[in-house]
DNA sequence: GTGAAAGCGCTAACAT
DNA sequence: ATGTTAGCGCTTTCAC
């Protein structure tokens, strides 16, 4: 393969000036201008990335680290990401991590290692103090409530998100609230455990250990969690679902088992992802899609010069539907 | 940043023995590996990706094109293929191109400037006379029948699946049979036209232009579906539906109406996602997830040193349900 | 076992 | 406007 060097030579240039046209930098002579074109494109030439890269510090690429590509909340944040990099010109390199400690180390090191030029964590198992030092090699974006002073974020409050679902269905006359969750240890579930007591505390209901049903995270989860709560002796009259997906998969098992959702069961999703349309489902709308944007662009502002570290609280808002 | 001349100096040893240490060479004198181990930890160093990437001519990432991110097909199929570049500890860098042809070619021109090792091609707008000459600059693999000797592919006979499929209604009895397409042109949608003219011809049955549907995608375009069925004078007694998304759109939306299904109308899905497990959905299981999966093994083959051009036809099969 | 030195392919400061 | 040259940070002969 050709470099810019055989182009200097056979358009009778310096490599400088090949250079330049490569750039599009001005001050080149027209007819050497064109010579260098000539010859690349007689030689079928085009640039090493790695050569460029090296030069200039920089790869022009970012990481996205999630723990699942098949999940839709994760699709969703995805899907915001991808819209804005392609807006932006800028590659992104993928890392599923399973939530699994040395892939997400192993991102980070390529940060490090200036194989990419910044980071967005949509999720992580990594703890605060071993995520932060990688700061230091690039800006990172978190996609949570920042444990550190050292890194962008984008976040809705999951707490107050929680309060408002619950005081909702209150208002609609629940009491016997029950919720699901994914990972039972991640910020946000315990965001949400805490809105749950304070909520029932003021309200003077006792809290039960027995409705919060953690471990939710598919479609299929959704018709197990179904069961369950069947399966209780005092079953909650409305169920607050992490997760449409969740949600639709419990509604589609009480259809087969005669449950009327919500006259037996009212149900609040969230996400507000297309398939809660569908089914009419009555859910938080957290704003992945945007959140996931909101994320890359606070990201690439700090790459591209302007725009510091910033840390930033989304809206959320309950999609009334049918099945509260 | 140190780079290794300076931990050289700092450990007291030449450049080549850092980068021996570094890459694991043995004949290296314990206490020199250790000095310079020290001194790597010291200065907090690690090596710049760029350069490596260089001087080796590889950049140790594959890319992967696809259209949608948040398709079910394509996040199955990617679940495949990330499955597999975990295991092999190859990164990749995602592109989704929304069928335009300049972002697949940008994604190209990356390979041909080896800031990738070869490519995945999921689903392309790309005719086969742009995308071949690429081969010459790494790997290629399509998840399609492939259309060039250049290029590995991974695929399942569409023609042979769209009548076995239509083979199945006619058994039980359907005699008025329509189909849904996703984009009309595409190789997979002229296979399944073909075989629904094929077998039409073979049963005496006239073709039905009106009972062709093309552009559904999502889950509210089946919802649409069913609405255009409905609408007809003279209405097929089965569809057969390429995306379970789409199906289980008309299937909820036939709930809402009161269409019976199968009773009123039989259905047959494709992909076989997880969804169709929970709506009962009788559906043609393509192996998305392996076709990935078998997709990156042979791209990573080819890498490798082992492994040539393959184009494998890969197995399908029909999951039997409730919707027919 | 170890080091010197020659690149990998490119950009940009500097000189003209 | 153009060329010369010094790197960017690393790997890998080759010689000792």
């Amino acid at each position: 393969m050709a470099n810019i060097k055989e182009i200097a030579r056979q358009a009778g240039v310096s490599v400088s000036t090949v250079s330049r046209v490569l750039n599009g930098h001005p001050h080149v002579a027209q007819e050497k201008r064109q010579a260098v074109l000539d010859t690349v494109r007689r030689l079928n030439y085009s640039r090493n990335l790695n050569a460029v890269q090296l030069i200039k510090g920089r790869s022009g690429m970012i990481g996205v680290l999630l723990p699942y590509i098949h999940h839709p909340y994760f699709t969703m944040l995805l899907e915001g990401i991808t819209r804005e990099a392609l807006e932006a010109g800028v590659q992104l390199v993928l890392c599923q991590t399973d939530y699994r400690t040395e892939r997400e180390v192993g991102m980070l090191e390529r940060l490090r290692m200036k194989g990419l030029d910044g980071v967005i964590v949509c999720s992580r198992a990594l703890e605060w103090e071993r995520l932060e030092p990688y700061a230091a090699f690039g800006p990172l974006v978190v996609c949570e409530r920042p444990g550190s002073k050292q890194v962008s974020a984008v976040y809705i409050d999951h707490y107050r998100c929680f309060r408002e679902a619950m005081d909702y269905l209150h208002r609609r006359g629940h009491r016997r609230i029950g919720f699901s969750l994914g990972r039972g240890g991640s910020s946000s579930s315990r965001e949400r455990r805490r809105a749950y007591a304070d909520m029932l505390a003021k309200w003077s209901e006792p809290a039960r250990e027995a409705w919060v049903l953690p471990g939710c995270f598919t479609i299929e989860d959704g018709a197990q969690l179904l069961k369950r709560v069947l399966a209780m002796n005092e079953r909650p009259t409305a169920l607050i679902v992490t997760g449409d997906e969740v949600a639709v998969g419990l509604m589609s098992e009480a259809a087969r088992q005669g449950v009327r959702i919500p006259g037996d069961l009212a149900l609040i999703g969230f996400d507000n992802q297309p398939i809660s349309r569908m089914f009419d489902l009555t859910a938080i709308d957290n704003g992945l899609t945007d959140m996931g944007g909101a994320a890359f662009r606070l990201l690439h502002e700090r790459l591209t010069g302007r725009g510091e570290i910033v840390q930033r609280e989304l809206p959320f808002s309950l999609v009334e539907r049918s099945t509260v």
